[in-house]
DNA sequence: CGATTTTGACCCGCGC
DNA sequence: GCGCGGGTCAAAATCG
C-alpha cells in the first residue's frame, strides 16, 4: 500500500539517501516509554474519564535522546538477523522512497529498552540496514555457549561478539553471492556495504566505509573502542558533516 | 493459552 | 498555523 515508488526509485541514484534520513529527526522518546495509560487511541474513544493528558513531558528543557544509535548495512536477503536476542515487532511503517516498509523492533527483555530498526534499501532490495537503539543490560537469552559474549554493558558489543550473529552474517554473505550471479560482474566478492554510526550529537556522525568482509567491519568496531561504548563517540567533538553519498562501487 | 505479529490510528517534532 | 513525516501504542489476529 502506499505509495509503489514507481518514479521515484530513480531519484535515489548512487545517494544513499537512507543513511541520512534514517536519523535525521530527533524522534525516540528518551527515557519515558512507558507512557502509561491513554495514549492516542484512548482518548479518542473515551476522553476524559482523568484528564491526564499522555506522556509526562517533565525534564525541564533537557533534551532526551540519550541512547547511543548505531547503524549499518548488511547485505543478506533475510531482514530478520538473528543477534541472539529477543525482538518483538511492534510497528511498521512505509518509508518514503521505499517500496519497502521499515520495522521497528523492541527487546523483549524485561528493563530493556533496546530498540531495532531494520529497513531494506531501495536501492539494492540485497541490503538491509539496521539500526540499534540502546544498550542491552542483560545477556543474551539464548546462545548456549557464553564464552566470550558476556562483555560489560552489552550492546553492540554483544552483536558482533555473538557468535551467532556472525555465524548468520557469513552465511548470508555468500548466500548473496550466489543469488547475486545475475550481476555478479559488478560485484564478485561479497563485502559488507557500509557501518554508519551515529551517537547522541546530532551533528556527529562518523561514516565508516565499506571494507573487505564483515569480520572486518567487527574489527574495525571492535578496534575504534566502539564495541564498548558508543559514547566514545563524543570525545571526537569535531563536527562531521553529513558527507553525502560514500558509494563505495569500485566498478 | 501465551507470545508474537499485524494493522490502523494517534502523537510529536519540524518545515513551510 | 497547518501539514508532513516519522515513531509508537494498542487491539485483534495468528502461530507455536
Amino acid at each position: 500500500m502506499s505509495s509503489p515508488a514507481a518514479g521515484e526509485s530513480s531519484e535515489v541514484v548512487n545517494n544513499p539517501t537512507t543513511p541520512n534520513s534514517s536519523i535525521s529527526s530527533s524522534s525516540n522518546e528518551g527515557g519515558n516509554s512507558k507512557k502509561s495509560s491513554k495514549d492516542g487511541k484512548n482518548r479518542l474513544k473515551e476522553e476524559g474519564e482523568d484528564g491526564a493528558r499522555l506522556k509526562a513531558k517533565k525534564t525541564k528543557g533537557q533534551k532526551r535522546q540519550r541512547e547511543p544509535r548505531f547503524a549499518f548495512m548488511t547485505k543478506s536477503e533475510v531482514d530478520h538477523l538473528d543477534d541472539g536476542y529477543r525482538w518483538r515487532k511492534y510497528g511498521q511503517k512505509a518509508v518514503k522512497n521505499s517500496p519497502y516498509p521499515r520495522s521497528y523492533y523492541r527487546c523483549t527483555s524485561a528493563g530493556c529498552g533496546v530498540k531495532k530498526r531494520v529497513e531494506r534499501s531501495s536501492d539494492d532490495t540485497s541490503i538491509v540496514v539496521t539500526t540499534y537503539e540502546g544498550q542491552h543490560t542483560h545477556p543474551s537469552p539464548i546462545t548456549p555457549r557464553s564464552g566470550g559474549s558476556l562483555l560489560s554493558g552489552g550492546g553492540i558489543g554483544h552483536l558482533f561478539a555473538d557468535p551467532a550473529f556472525r555465524d548468520h552474517h557469513q552465511s548470508v554473505l555468500p548466500l548473496h553471492h550466489h543469488y547475486n550471479q545475475q550481476h555478479h560482474h559488478q560485484q564478485q566478492q561479497q563485502q559488507l556495504q557500509n557501518a554508519y554510526m551515529y551517537n547522541s550529537a546530532p551533528s556527529l556522525n562518523i561514516t565508516t566505509t565499506t571494507t573487505t568482509s564483515a569480520t572486518s567491519a567487527a574489527s574495525f568496531l571492535r578496534d575504534n573502542g566502539l564495541l564498548q561504548d558508543m559514547v566514545t563517540c563524543q570525545m571526537m567533538g569535531k563536527v562531521v558533516e553529513p558527507k553525502e553519498e560514500e558509494e563505495e562501487q569500485r566498478f
